[in-house]
DNA sequence: ACGTTTTCCGCAAACGATTTAAATTTTTAT
DNA sequence: ATAAAAATTTAAATCGTTTGCGGAAAACGT
């Protein structure tokens, strides 16, 4: 900032006019004369004038900023959130501040405090996996700063949330199956104390039972990593010959699972149909193309933001917080 | 901001002092008495003063912020870029602000102007592809804000830059094809207009020159999406007999090629060895994973970020802008 | 007892803008 | 010509913080 910007008062004083004169000219304020607002508004373009916006936060008690904290950036869910909360922000004149928490309830904290530290007019937050305590988020609510959550919610604080409707998704995905011909669906899970591998277990399960299929314990596995597929290789290519279909909690386990078969011989889908949950990159230049769950990030950021600013616009409507439900979408492909 | 935040003015007129005392006290200044001192740290803290960021800014004429534009945030080499930033930002007590410009000259402009007017300290951008004109870039330079350029510089403007060694890239891939015994090697390159396409070529070429092996022009193909391969499998096809490896530009495609490849019997790495390069987190998932070399984002993000941060730490050095060069690395997995 | 240091604290200006209220000038009415 | 009304403009306070300078009170020296 050497050649430090041009502010008001220099206008002012160069133009032998009051610093509120040019305020009140550059903003059409009826009360100053044509010629004068005529004089300002040309030398204002002239020297390319721009509104300090930190002076102007400062005095408007509103940043126009949106706090965002998220566990990590390099993630294709995560960053196709930022990606929709940024765009649907900037449309509507908002900036974001984005910190990361590297899933760390401490550093969670501290850019908590940092982002209110800077004031920003609302908090968009997707907990870590580490962070037991919201007492940080908490107070922010408390201190008049409005918190959305997205994905990762917290029940503990009532505010509004967008979630992925996980169950929904799952029920899709195996009834896809079903109407393919499966009958005997292998279910590859996260651990039921995630939130994400309850509903979607539940979803499964859901499907199974609406179209009179039992649901067999052996089914179901805990197994939702490629790594995990690798481990677990034998154990899978023992149960394969009874199946005929897979739902996979991700899709990079869907996809280590179809490489497995198509090792061990199995056409795919001829012989097992395989899905997957998700929807990254990677779905798309499976072999074959792996069918999965559109989990919605890009909509869901732009949700987030949505409901944020209709609270940061709305200051005095009633306070009933919503939870908005992204319900993801069948991606169908040729693997099923 | 309702129940708004506590102030210095608040603390000093509850404790019956001044602001300035407040001011001083808090931070240790020696004019300062231990007893008053004490007497209004303690206070402080029980009420949870926290100082506003803007007041503060607005005074020290430095936001302790870093302003990033970005073409697109959904990519896994951007991500990392944007997760290294921001790691190495809040280390240093910087935090950022984010624009995506979604590859559109336009509205890089208005997100350069909106980050100038919140007064960042410095820039950090990779130019879109759609700009052609860099003036609001080297306003920005001119008016004192400190420009850092990462992975798509722009010649045209004298600052500090950090770029990938796609040369170096290409010509260890290449290398390292031919240490594997590949002799006639393939490859899939980018648009020679476009400086990744005419880099990665270049050092392609010298791979093969300095192990004296003839460089043939039939085997280097414009083919530089995953679409591309699928398009061009049958020309594809027809050379894969007289060629025992590939350099792909990027790794989507060189896991389409390999799959087509595979898909016509050919075992890879057996008869035909495949390299890639970047090393999304496609690689690993390819079967086999995908031998590649590594972009390293992460790295590069923290690179740009040190650099600004020093030029801004270090106002009256002298200015010797520099360039830094990452060189990517191998990575060497199950497709060589 | 009086001048000189020290110690400690507050005033006021500043950062860049907005806005209320007051002051000035100009216009209109009588 | 003069008062009242209308049209412009400006002064000053405010947002929350820092900081140069000055001032009062206490401690010191002689």
């Amino acid at each position: 900032m050497k050649p430090s910007h041009i502010t008001i008062k220099d206008i002012a004083r160069i133009l032998g006019v009051s610093p509120s004169t040019v305020s009140r000219a550059l903003k059409d304020h009826p009360d100053i004369s044509e010629e004068t607002r005529n004089l300002v508004k040309t030398f204002a373009e002239k020297v390319k004038y721009r509104p300090n916006a930190l002076a102007l936060s400062l005095r408007k008690q509103k940043t126009n900023t949106l706090g965002l904290i998220i566990p990590e950036i390099v993630h294709h869910f995560f960053s196709s959130v930022i990606s929709g909360m940024e765009d649907l922000a900037y449309g509507e004149g908002y900036h974001m501040m984005i910190c990361q928490s590297n899933e760390n309830y401490y550093r969670e904290v501290i850019n908590t405090q940092a982002l209110l530290d800077h004031r920003v007019d609302g908090l968009l937050v997707s907990i870590s996996k580490t962070t037991k305590e919201f007492n940080h988020l908490q107070t922010a609510i408390d201190n008049g700063t409005p918190v959305v959550f997205f994905d990762r919610i917290c029940d503990e604080i009532e505010t509004d949330r967008v979630i992925t409707d996980d169950f929904e998704g799952a029920r899709v995905a195996t009834e896809h199956l079903i109407e393919c011909g499966c009958k005997k669906i292998l279910h590859l899970a996260a651990p039921k104390h995630l939130l994400i591998g309850k509903k979607r277990y539940e979803g499964y399960c859901h499907a199974l039972k609406s179209h009179n299929i039992e649901i067999k314990e052996e089914f179901t596995l805990k197994c939702d990593t490629r790594e995990e597929v690798l481990t677990m290789r034998q154990h899978l290519l023992d149960i394969a010959p009874e199946i005929d279909g897979v739902f996979a909690v991700n899709d990079s386990t869907a996809i280590a699972i179809m490489q497995v078969l198509q090792q061990n011989g199995y056409k795919i889908p001829d012989q097992i149909k395989v899905i997957g949950f998700g929807d990254g990159p990677n779905a798309t230049i499976a072999s074959p193309p792996l069918s999965t769950v559109e989990q919605k990030g890009y909509e869901m950021g732009r949700e987030a933001v949505r409901m944020l600013i209709q609270r940061l616009e709305n200051p005095t409507a009633p306070i009933n917080y919503q939870t908005k439900i992204i319900t993801p979408t069948l991606k169908k492909r040729s693997s099923t």
